[in-house]
DNA sequence: TTGTAAGCGTTATCAA
DNA sequence: TTGATAACGCTTACAA
C-alpha cells in the first residue's frame, strides 16, 4: 500500500542505495542524478519509513522532554521555547509529564526513554528526584531546565541572583518585617526553591535583619498556594509590612488574599516576586523577570549539539540567563 | 551493544516468535513459559526496540498533537488532558506547532505524519485552514478539539450557546448598549470565533437591540490585542455600558484598558468573557466556564478508540460538553 | 559516482 | 503451545 524505496528507485532507474544518498542530501551523488531522484519521489509521492530508518541507522530523530507539569506557565512557555528550536531542526518531540503529587501512578520516564529517543529535556525536575537520576544513568544525550546537576549540561537563571534582587528592592524601600511565600518547606539542593530561599536569608542577614520563622510560609508554586500562604502570614500576631513570592502565581494568590483582608498590594502591603507572567502586569505586581521561552530555546540548542557533535555532555556548560527587576505599584517605601 | 529479543529467547531455551508472544502478553502461551520469559528478560534489562517493532508490525504506537499555539492557556490545558489520558494508554505524544502568525516558516504537518503516527489528534485549527485539510486527507484516525468537520469526530463545548449565556445575562443586567470583543475581523464557520459572534448577535436580536458596528472591536484572542480593542471601544463617541469577550485573556486585557481609563470594571462598565481560567477569579471577572482539561481527555480518548476498534472514523460523533456561567463582580445591573 | 547485499530487531504466517 | 522463517523498508560498508 506504500510506496517504498524501491519503487523509487525503480522508477528513477537507480539504486536503493543512491535513493538513500540522493534524497538526504549526502555527498557524492550526481547533481543529475540526484534531481532524477527527487522529482520520481516528489511524483510517487514517497515518504520515507521513520521506523526503517532508525532500525537501520540506529538513530531516532526524535527527542523526549519530560516535565512535571505542563499546563502551568512556566512549563508550557519553556515547552513552547523547546518547542520551536526542535521543529527547526526536523527533530521529533515526544512529550512526557512525570508523575506528580495529584497525578495518579504512572511509569517511570527512564524506561520509557531507552531506544525510543536520542536525547532527552528535562524541564526543572529536583535534583534529588531519583527519576532524574534513573535518567541521567542512562547515558544519553540530556540538557536540563531550571535544576543543575553536577557534569550535565543545563541552563537556568541565577535563583540565588534574583532572590536577592528581589529582596533587596524591598530593603531598599525600607521593610524590615519581610515575609516569604516559598515553595515546599523543604527543598532539595541546586532547585528554585532552595537558591532562592538562599538569596532572600543572606540579603535579610546582610541588612541586618532577624530571620523570623513566623513569616515564613509555604505556597507550593500554586495560586491556591500562595494565598493559603499569605493567609497564614496575615494571621500572624506580626504582620509583614512586604513580602516575597517566589512565583508570581504565588504572588497572585496572595495579592487576592490581602484584598479579602482588606488591604491594597502596593499601599498596606508590598510584594515582589519572580517571574516576569504575563499576568504579573495586570496586576501590577513587582516581579524579576526571567526569559523563560529562551530557557527551553537555549536547552534544546545545547541538546542539539551534543546530538550532532556526539560528544560527551560532559564539555557541556551550565548557562545562567540574566533576570530584570520591573518594579510596578505593588511595591512601595515602607511609610 | 543492546539486549535483543534473540538473547533473550536464547536464555530463555524459547525461540524468539515465543519471546515476542510472552511479552506482549498474547494468548496461547503457556504460563510457565511466559513467567519464565518475563524473568529472563528482567534479569537481562531487556528493553524492546521501537523501531523494529514498529516496523514490523505496521503501528507506530503514537500520536501526533497539532496545535497552533503551545504556550497559550487554553491550549496548554487541553495538552494536559490529552497526555494524561495517552500517557495511562502507553501511546507516544508527538507534539507539533503549526506555524502561525508571528512564527516563521515551519513544514505544514500533514507531511509529518505519514508512517510516523497512528492517528492526530488537532486542536482548535480553523475549519477552513487548508492544514487541517491536508491532514484530514491522510484518513488516518485523528480526533479534534474546539472546532468541527462534518464526518471527523471532535469535542467541543456549544459555542453559540455559551456565547448566548454570556450575553443575555448581560442584558437581564439591563444593558442595551454591549460591546463585543472578538477574535480576528472575519472567522471561518464552525470556529469558536464565528459561533461565539453568531450567540451574541443572537441573543442582541431577540432583545430587540440594534447591532452596532461601533461596538464590534477584535482582540485577536490575546491579553494585548484585548486591551487594544476596549481602548478602540472606549473610544467611541457613544461607550458600551457592557461587554462581552470570547476569551477571559482578551478580557483581562480590557480590563486594564478600563482602569487605564479610569472605570472600573463592574461598576462603571460590566465585562463577561468565556474560559473559566484561574486568572479570572483573582480578577473578579464574571465568565462561561468551559471544561478545558476534559475537552483534551474526551478527544484523546476518543482517538484511542478510533486506534483500537480499526473502525472508520465516520462512525463517530460531535461530542459537546457543558459550560457554566460563573457570576462575579465585574457584571453588576445598570444604573 | 553507483551498485550489491548484509544487516537492523521485531512481528506474523504457517507448520509442527 | 511452540518454532522456523519470511517479511518490514531502510542504511551502510564494501566493491565496482
Amino acid at each position: 500500500m506504500g510506496i517504498t524505496i524501491r519503487d523509487v528507485a525503480q522508477a528513477a532507474g537507480v539504486s536503493t542505495a543512491t535513493v538513500s544518498r540522493a534524497l538526504r542530501g549526502l555527498p557524492n551523488v550526481d547533481d543529475q542524478t540526484r534531481s532524477r531522484v527527487q522529482k520520481v519521489a516528489a511524483e510517487l509521492d514517497y515518504v520515507i519509513s521513520p521506523s526503517a530508518s532508525r532500525l537501520a541507522s540506529g538513530r531516532t530523530g526524535s527527542v523526549a522532554v519530560i516535565t512535571p507539569y505542563i499546563a502551568r506557565w512556566f512549563f508550557s512557555t519553556v515547552l513552547s521555547g523547546v518547542e520551536s528550536v526542535l521543529a527547526s531542526a526536523g527533530i521529533d518531540l515526544l512529550l512526557m509529564s512525570v508523575s506528580n503529587a495529584s497525578g495518579q501512578l504512572r511509569l517511570p520516564p527512564a524506561p520509557r526513554l531507552r531506544r525510543r529517543v536520542d536525547g532527552a529535556l528535562v524541564i526543572a525536575i529536583p535534583a534529588d528526584d531519583p527519576q532524574l537520576h534513573e535518567i541521567l544513568e542512562l547515558g544519553m544525550p540530556t540538557s536540563m531546565i531550571g535544576v543543575s546537576v553536577e557534569g550535565v549540561p543545563s541552563v537556568t537563571i541565577d535563583d540565588i541572583q534574583a532572590s536577592r534582587t528581589a529582596t533587596q528592592h524591598l530593603v531598599n524601600l525600607g521593610h524590615r518585617r519581610i515575609g516569604l511565600i516559598g515553595g515546599a518547606p523543604v527543598s532539595p539542593p541546586f532547585t528554585a526553591g532552595h537558591d532562592r530561599r538562599r538569596g532572600f536569608t543572606d540579603v535579610l542577614a546582610e541588612a541586618g535583619l532577624p530571620l523570623d520563622p513566623s513569616l515564613e510560609s509555604h505556597g507550593y508554586f500554586t495560586i491556591a498556594g500562595g494565598e493559603r500562604a499569605m493567609t497564614d502570614l496575615l494571621n500572624q500576631p506580626s504582620r509583614p509590612t512586604a513580602v516575597f513570592a517566589m512565583s508570581d502565581e504565588m504572588a497572585f494568590g496572595a495579592m487576592r488574599s490581602m484584598r479579602n483582608h482588606g488591604l491594597q498590594p502596593g499601599r498596606d502591603i508590598s510584594i515582589v516576586a519572580i517571574d516576569g507572567h504575563e499576568v504579573a502586569e495586570l496586576l501590577d505586581l513587582t516581579t524579576v523577570a526571567q526569559p523563560v521561552q529562551d530557557l527551553g530555546r537555549i536547552a534544546a540548542e545545547a541538546l542539539l549539539q551534543q546530538l550532532h557533535s556526539r560528544s560527551d555532555r560532559s564539555h557541556q556548560l551550565v548557562q545562567r540567563l540574566a533576570t530584570q527587576l520591573i518594579v510596578r505599584g505593588s511595591t512601595s517605601a515602607l511609610r
